[in-house]
DNA sequence: CTGCTAACCTAGTGAGTGCTAGGTTAGCAA
DNA sequence: TTGCTAACCTAGCACTCACTAGGTTAGCAG
């Protein structure tokens, strides 16, 4: 027997077809993942971000950590468009410091239109998941790799110094990659400089410090 | 009515004084800690790791937050000595560029010391935990603070090319940084170069770059 | 040997976890 | 209007979490 008394209606509960549900998930879980990592996301969180109940989850995805390589995958069809650029530049005849300048420009993008991925990339190195070492693979290494090529082409014809082009692409990758980790993800402030500028110094450093 | 079967010893249980007790957990949670951050510990497993049962936990501190007040305080005490020998170096005549190496020599060592400190501090800095700060206020702001003051003087007096020392100096210090953390802590190995080989090629790379 | 007590333990607490069995409803086709 | 079913829900399982009340013991002073 229940009370008679109406409850006031609360519920506008909207039903989404499937594919989009699992969109919002993959965008709420994205989110929430890049706050709080792995371990410190919930399901009743995030089921609760999506405005819906733990059981959807379950129809959407097998487990927790199932949400991760759908993240990825998301995360890798958005981004071709950026590795594409990257490549016509190395094919075309750009001379080399414009083409690190493209590389750098190319990561700012890239980190840019991903604000989740830097802290998301991190969580899963600690914590030990597979999408650190795949995110490093489908997104960081063809900049990697096309710089080292480039540089290695520069100093066997004489125009840079010798020195490890390996290193040294890793040493200005990781100069931009770790000026977004530190400054604008911590707030490490140590240089009140504009972001334009310190990229544009770090690339002159950099520049200067291959030139012979 | 207890059956008369003794069971065999299995535990020699072994008695320490507060202090030595307490030394052995802040040692065990800073590997722990390092290794799986603060959410993937838990109190159970760091007792565990440590021989002992989990209200001996509670009895040297009041709660697991205040465990990684501990590990700062000890990591502080610890390493003096290599902030002592940088700002020697720095009162002292040595020459820029060996200064700088110095710089590069001293993180090495720091970081090579507190083997745990890189991956505690990263999981600090996501989690959002103060001692991230801490740390970076503490251990690394010296190094970045001394070079960027070298630096403006070699520029005001005209040694170095015109640049913002600032941004140099996180150039630098977020070098060897970067090195640390996604080769030596994650794996993401690109180069098979040696580390001395590495770092020489950064500190070149770099003494070049500032160099008019 | 006999107390004494610092150092330790067992055995929980309530709250929160990932995940699920089984029932309910929105919204469309007929 | 009536079925049908994809989309959703409530309620709760078995487990683990941080933390604790209250009892036990190692090891020393006398």
């Amino acid at each position: 027997m229940q009370p008679a008394i109406e409850l006031p209606i609360i519920k506008p509960r909207i039903k989404l077809p499937a594919c989009e549900r699992r969109q919002a998930i993959v965008t709420a879980a994205t989110h929430l993942f890049s706050e709080r990592g792995f371990r410190g996301v919930t399901t009743r969180g995030l089921a609760k971000a999506c405005g819906i109940s733990e059981p959807v989850l379950y129809e959407h995805f097998a487990d927790k950590r199932d949400l991760y390589a759908a993240i990825l995958d998301q995360t890798q069809a958005e981004n071709l468009p950026i590795k594409k650029r990257v490549d016509e530049a190395f094919q075309s005849s750009l001379e080399t410091p414009q083409f690190i300048r493209l590389i750098a420009d190319s990561i700012i993008r890239f980190l840019d239109k991903n604000p989740n991925l830097t802290r998301l990339v991190l969580f899963s190195a600690l914590e030990g998941h597979e999408l650190a070492e795949l995110n490093f693979e489908h997104h960081m290494k063809p900049f990697y790799t096309l710089l080292t090529v480039r540089l290695q082409k520069e100093i066997d014809s004489g125009n840079l110094r010798k020195c490890d082009p390996v290193a040294a692409a890793r040493v200005f990758v990781g100069m931009i990659n770790q000026y977004f980790v530190y400054d604008l993800h911590f707030g490490f402030s140590i240089s009140k400089a504009s972001r334009r500028k310190t990229i544009e110094g770090m690339v002159d450093i950099f520049l200067n410090g291959i030139t012979k």
